[in-house]
DNA sequence: CCACCATACCTTGTAATTCGATGTATTGCA
DNA sequence: TGCAATACATCGAATTACAAGGTATGGTGG
């Protein structure tokens, strides 16, 4: 059990595919990650500083992100990006994410009669 | 704390919201509700009995359900079926999922450019 | 008649997440 | 000097979902 063998909250894991997504672009600290998100989404997702910094700390543990110090302006920074493995996460989550969203979204919508293929 | 007052963890609740949208069409037993949200998400969304039992439990005792036996074939079955109070609730999740869905759609779908208004 | 599988209900322990609160330190501004 | 924003971090509590197991009945096949 390194990680994430056994299957999971299969709705977990909204936070880390958002942070992947957004470290997908361009390297952010965590700070900046924490607004980007609730930005984004217009406040509808809104994770706080006690969710972003440890699912980036077992990002970079598992070998998804890699960081590196910056100062800026006498604020020092850990900017994050995604590694190889990362990206592969990315996709990962997205594919699920995108599967999931789909089937509750016909159930939501679809009626009972039987669906046409 | 009755119940849900507290901010919630965001994503979770789907199997309540499933089991409210089946309901909303037609009475159904528990047993039954395993395999209708399995079937008609295609296996994407598979909730095992000890999600489901639990969910009907906690929906009842807050209002939104109403249940009757009834016995079919010499099995004993528990029907279960929304109240008004489940039909305002399934229609607040319901919202909220689309919300949420949509937000992290965007996130996902949209591009590093400032998103035109 | 017995064994087995499907039906039908239920509870318990565990694992994984997320949240809120809190703590530290620095910078800039009034 | 004091306060707000920046920027990192951790802890405890709560919620949730899951797997596994437990009970009981009915039908079917040997």
């Amino acid at each position: 059990m390194t990680s994430r063998e056994t299957n999971p909250n299969f709705m977990n894991g909204v936070p880390e595919l958002l942070i992947l997504r957004l470290l997908n672009e361009k390297e952010m600290y965590g700070y900046e990650l924490v607004q980007a998100i609730r930005e984004r989404t217009d406040a509808v997702v809104a994770v706080g500083e006690g969710v972003v910094y440890p699912v980036l700390h077992g990002l970079e543990s598992d070998g998804a992100l890699k960081s590196r110090r910056k100062t800026v302006n006498g604020r020092s920074r850990i900017y994050y990006s995604v590694t190889a493995r990362g990206s592969r996460r990315l996709a990962d989550l997205s594919e699920t994410w995108t599967n999931l969203a789909g089937a509750i979204h016909r159930m939501l919508m679809g009626g009972q009669s039987a669906e046409a293929v």
